[in-house]
DNA sequence: GGCGATGTTTGATGTCATCAAGTAACTCGA
DNA sequence: TCGAGTTACTTGATGACATCAAACATCGCC
């Protein structure tokens, strides 16, 4: 792997990789998630659900105003895929709760991502760690702008 | 960076590691947008738009309807970083051509993305290059599924 | 000349996003 | 304890995207 062809790409080149298999990944989750008739938003909720969480809670994953997040949930419980039960301590707030048709589909979604992503077999073990480091020191710094 | 601490990663592990990495780096570009007034879809359209491209081509490039360019370009029109063009070879066609204006915006929210990942200066030159393989493996086989 | 395919727009509809405002419930200090 | 301020959620108005169906002009070609 090292004395490699691959002569050292520029910043641009890295970013511009990086957007290219950012948005083929998403477009794959869009794709995934429509087989299913759900939008791309609606399956992000379901895959945040693994336990009860709070609407405010949801709006703060999704990175969104608190109101949108309440049409968001209505169609998903619409369609059974969530329900929303009050809080014990707090009467004010209400948890959202995957029913188990919604568990059940998101976990579809979810193995149809990998099915699709062969090209992660291709990789060794120790060229996945390689990655996975170097990706790894990528993401802290993006968190904040 | 051999002998290395890091496990080898699961599929899934690395598969949510670029998920958040991608995610991140949009809302990046959203906000680097949202600077300059622009929504993200319509700096995608700046984005593409090197030189006079048509209607269905920028369709084709969004992976969208045809239809819904037509109001991307009419609000990036209005506010005169776009323009339509009618095109000498095919008089159904429309090339959308960036203005100035329209060529600055786009220059300056590229500068400022770059500018938001120092991260990737701590990478070294071999590093860069190792990254760089590994993602150009990932890529060819997620364009389509 | 005329028929099918293609490029663009319009109109209807639905989802996601924001902000402003309203209601209910919690918190905390005087 | 009671009242002021904060917090959680919803509603309503508005705008950007996204789709589909349908209309229209133009092209390509037999």
């Amino acid at each position: 792997m090292s004395e490699t062809a691959t002569p050292a790409p520029t910043k641009v080149q890295l970013l511009e990789l990086l957007a290219a298999i950012g948005t083929a990944q998403w477009r794959e989750f869009a794709a995934a998630a429509a087989q299913h008739g759900l939008t791309p938003t609606q399956a992000r909720v379901l895959a945040q659900l693994d336990g009860p969480v709070p609407m405010r809670g949801l709006a703060v994953l999704l990175v969104c105003d608190a109101s949108n997040v309440t049409g968001i949930v209505d169609r998903l419980e619409a369609r059974e895929l969530v329900r929303r039960e009050p809080d014990p301590a707090d009467r004010r707030v209400k948890n959202v709760v995957a029913t188990e048709a919604g568990r059940q589909v998101i976990r579809r979604v979810r193995e149809e991502m990998q099915a699709a992503h062969g090209a992660l077999d291709t990789l060794d073990e120790a060229e996945s760690a390689t990655l996975y480091a170097l990706l790894a020191r990528l993401r802290p710094s993006m968190e904040k702008g």
